[in-house]
RNA sequence: GCCCCCAUCGUCUAGUGGCCUAGGACACCUCCCUUUCACGGAGGCGGCAGGGAUUCGAAUUCCCUUGGGGGUACCA
């Protein structure tokens, strides 16, 4: 049964990818609306002509797309409250404002900008808080008409009224605040266009908006918000303010801590329900001690009062460890569907899909990132293999290691290359002949030569794969003649 | 400066007055398994920011201090 009355959104600007920050916020929304049944609304808040780009508003679609968090209204599928975004709106901005002008709860300003910023100035210089002066809002006609004349545009201010303000937020409690120290801030901008708060509120308002989830970054907003509410004579959502997501060094996650967009953290071979599952435990952590959770199981166990109101820091040490987890636990099927865009540089001829499939599987343990697959399948492609000099020098040169190899050499023609079940055999014979040599000696130096490395997938996987041919001609390159 | 918010292991967190000698996870260390690494298994290290108050009893309630974060735009 649907609860036509929780209705929640993310509203991202579309300035950039979508952030990690965003990201977590929206997913914590999506929760609240599939868990009570409600409506999960995506609008697109683009009133920052500049900086607003048609690409980004593509990136936020895909990143919430590929981390299975599907909107029930948005720009790209409309909804009964649209338009869904604020640039195909202003019309409606203006209404408002202008209805607000009419019951002096709003008045034009014709300050510049420039005359601003020297107020402000001289107030920190003066060290007291700067508050508009409202020196616009009392004017002649006379006065008007000479700005007219000037040419100049008027932006149009809010006529905030000092009182105490209170609201409960769902993940804090009560929250004061004295809108004393609020000046009379602009709604509309000189351009026409919105400003953030306003915009908000009536979109909000028109979308029916019934819970209003954010990063705690919007407390001090949301005064603003609340007094533009009463002066339009609605009534104000429910807030809840979740803590935000900060850099190790506890400052706002930006670019100079690396990848802060979700799709970075894709294209690093994240695995977007790892990277969810994730994001999930910053800030909210399910009753029981289970970690690894797939989105429906979250949407049952999710509970918006227990989020935390205090800030998580993004390590990336956990997600490592989650998204190798995931890496192990995805059908062998899913993960070589998954895989295959990494192999692009390998000529896949030489095996079958269920070697390739072996492969994948012999090296998924030792994966923590799926960019991790080339490097990790390298030596099961091409003739030959690339072994580095420290290999080279500390396992291939060692006399044990020639000794094993020589062995060996002899050894392969015997290896039964179709039968995985009868080289692991064989090879435990092989190394109880090598009398005098302990198993890891001997192995090394097999492993060595055949991967030019001394860890990856279990050998036997290795010797059958690589076949007869290449076995030889590889130990036969690493024998020093 | 002013306003607001936050405060349990290095990190993510459990904990809502006695079940706490503070639990789990990641990371780190040790050991086991093993053809190395990894995976897996078993242990270990490590924390209630400080000070008052309330109470028979405080990680849990209140106050102060300190620390951190956010806001203070015709950005969102």
């Amino acid at each position: 049964m649907a609860n036509n009355n929780i209705r929640v959104r993310i509203a991202p600007s579309p300035t950039g990818n979508l952030h990690v920050g965003t990201a977590r916020t929206a997913l914590f929304n999506y929760l609240f609306a599939k868990k009570n049944k409600g409506k999960f609304i995506l609008r697109i808040e683009d009133t920052d002509l500049k900086r607003s780009k048609e690409k980004y508003t593509q990136n936020i679609y895909e990143s919430l797309k590929s981390m299975g968090l599907n909107w029930d209204e948005g720009p790209d599928i409309g909804g009964e409250y649209g338009p869904y975004k604020q640039s195909d709106k202003l019309e409606t901005y203006k209404n408002y404002a202008q209805k607000l002008v009419k019951q002096g709860k709003a008045y034009y300003c014709w300050c510049q900008q420039d005359e601003i910023e020297k107020e402000k100035n001289k107030a920190a210089k003066e060290k007291i808080s700067y508050k508009y002066s409202r020196k616009c809002k009392n004017l002649t006609q006379e006065q008007v008409e000479q700005y007219k004349v000037e040419g100049r545009e008027p932006a149009i201010r809010f006529c905030t009224l000092s009182e105490k303000l209170m609201f409960d937020d769902i993940v804090r409690g009560q929250v004061e605040f004295d809108t004393n120290l609020i000046d009379d801030f602009v709604i509309i901008k000189s351009n026409g266009t919105p400003t953030y708060n306003f915009a908000v509120v009536i979109d909000d308002m028109e979308m029916k908006i019934s819970h209003v989830i954010r990063g705690e970054d919007h407390i001090s907003n949301t005064p603003k918000q609340i007094l533009i509410y009463k002066a339009l004579d609605r009534s104000i959502p429910v807030y809840a303010h979740v803590g935000m997501i900060l850099a190790p060094d506890r400052s706002k996650l930006s670019k100079r801590h690396g990848a802060t967009a979700v799709s970075e953290f894709i294209a690093q071979g994240y695995l977007p329900e790892a990277f969810v599952n994730f994001l999930s435990l910053l800030g909210w952590s399910p009753a029981d001690n289970r970690e690894i959770l797939e989105l429906q199981e979250i949407i049952n166990l999710f509970k918006l009062e227990k989020v935390s109101p205090s800030p998580a820091i993004f390590e990336l040490d956990k997600l490592n460890w989650m998204n190798g987890q995931y890496i192990k636990n995805l059908s062998i099927q899913d993960l070589t569907d998954r895989a295959r865009n990494y192999f692009k540089d390998f000529d896949l001829s030489i095996y079958s899909e269920e070697q390739l499939s072996h492969i994948i599987d012999s090296i998924r343990k030792n994966l923590v990132t799926l960019n991790e697959i080339p490097e990790a399948v390298v030596y099961f492609f091409g003739d030959n293999v690339k072994i580095d000099e420290k290999i080279q020098k500390d396992v291939i040169e060692l006399p044990e290691s020639q000794q094993v190899l020589n062995s060996f050499k002899e050894f392969a023609h015997t290896i039964d290359y179709g039968n995985l079940d009868k080289i692991h055999n064989q090879l435990a014979d092989f190394r109880k002949s090598m009398t005098g040599l302990k198993p890891k000696q001997i192995m090394w130096a097999v492993r060595a030569a055949l991967s030019g490395r001394t860890q990856g997938a279990d050998i036997a996987i290795i010797v059958s794969l690589l076949g007869k041919g290449r076995v030889l001609n590889r130990v036969d390159k690493a024998i020093i003649k």
